[in-house]
DNA sequence: TGTCTGGTTTGATTTGCATCAAGCCAGCAC
DNA sequence: GTGCTGGCTTGATGCAAATCAAACCAGACA
């Protein structure tokens, strides 16, 4: 493990709450390890032994069925994954893959779910990472049930500006096929959605897509609070700060 | 509040491993409330100020984006819902709605909040509970990105089948304008659908389905553990029982 | 009983998306 | 350089699902 890698764990929403004595039982038995890009990690069906931290690089994590496979979410840097498995003890219903080199802290199952027993900070810490996933989901459910595939990028690249405070050019952190089924569509109809954004302001670069009418683009994603966790809220004070502020990338990468 | 609801209540996998003590705290706040039919419980957006709990009737929740609609789940007694947000202290993705003159049980949101602060245990068993809806929601993805409605449509009568422990004929518990809106399609398309399982052995009549062939069914279906909970495991002994005994119905309702 | 209403079904048409197929382009090995 | 390879794009075609429209049917109700 490198210098820092600790505190960076350490300060997840899901850690930060936990007494240290917490944290320190339950990384006492973890390990980091490295792996290759294009490597399986764990494969849908799986008995899930450890929660995964991503400490480097990109991974996905698919399901499939019938010889198809689709991309549930993209994750960087720092995030846990299959947290729900772990704490159910059962096996994964989703596969992991790196997309690049990457480094995973991976903690014992164990581990986590006596912590969970002694510290009831931290089990209310999980119990909110795990309500923030599930709301992420919903939003998924969401942006696939009452959008077409154009809306979809179009949220999509509203979220990406958003999250990474980019300016009117963003970039693509991954390969178009993996947005493609991320989003729910073919490479080709992904490459068609773009094309048809182009009215809307929309230009593309290989990885560099720049977003010359914001307003535009709006217009056609309509984006909504309750879908998109990017989304303007309507003009009230009262709530100030949605509580998913969450450990995976699926709110970026499901599209907010 | 009837005779036995209390009981009902503390039997959900939510409450049964709650202390008694925490029980009491928790449901003291809490009040039974009468709804009649079509009644809107819930709107999406709205700060969420109860853990709902359904004691009798059915409920659905829905979600609403540029003038359209869809149903996300339905709810049959005993469960919750809501869950996450209240754990968040946050607004509703969802609105809940009632199908038929509903009876609920609304436990204050302060109260499961600091049920969790002061009881590790029963915080353990709200993440068991998130848990298992995060992995419902899930399967339910999977389902929608991966499958076409004529599958989603015969895998949900192999689900209900499964467990209504019915025999060859299952009820359809609510309108199939509903039905269609939770598996992602329009009513027509229901209807059609239903009209292609009938190669399969599938003949409707009302409300009752009856299927002949479940051997043919299923071949159309391919029904996978991984997204339906119902299906059949691969002949392992490793997990006998997948821990998401869960308090609502998403997984029947979303096709398991 | 007749009439109204709303859910369901059926058919015709259009739209959206997937599929198939070819071409393009950049990176890379040789 | 040449010739790969794999990702991306573009076009033609086919299929699945939404939409539009009309008919049917059952229950509610006067």
């Amino acid at each position: 493990m490198r210098p820092g890698d600790l505190e960076r764990v350490q300060s997840l929403p899901l850690f930060q709450d936990a007494a240290p004595e917490t944290f320190r039982v339950a990384t006492a038995g973890a390990h980091v390890q490295r792996f290759p890009a294009h490597t399986m990690l764990l494969l849908e069906g799986d008995p899930v032994d450890f929660l995964y931290v991503l400490l480097d690089g990109q991974a996905e994590l698919h399901g499939t069925w019938n010889d198809h496979e689709t991309v549930l979410a993209i994750l960087r840097p720092v995030s846990t994954f299959i947290l729900a498995a772990v704490v159910l003890d059962t096996v994964a219903l989703m596969s992991a893959r790196t997309l690049e080199r990457c480094e995973l802290l991976m903690i014992p199952g164990d581990a986590i779910r006596t912590a969970m027993r002694l510290d009831a900070r931290f089990a209310q810490a999980v119990s909110r990472d795990l309500a923030g996933g599930y709301r992420g989901l919903v939003r998924t459910i969401k942006n696939h049930k009452l959008r077409g595939g154009v809306e979809r990028l179009a949220n999509y690249l509203l979220a990406l500006r958003a999250s990474d405070n980019a300016g009117s050019t963003v970039r693509l952190h991954f390969e178009k096929r993996i947005l493609a089924s991320l989003l729910g569509m073919t490479p080709e109809n992904l490459s068609r959605a773009f094309a048809a954004l182009h009215d809307h302001g929309v230009t593309v670069e290989g990885s560099l897509v720049h977003i010359a009418k914001p307003g535009a683009l709006e217009a056609l994603a309509k984006p909504d609070p309750l879908i998109d966790n990017h989304a303007p809220r309507g003009g009230d004070i009262l709530i100030d700060a949605d509580a998913e502020i969450w450990s995976s990338e699926w709110n970026r990468a499901t599209s907010r």
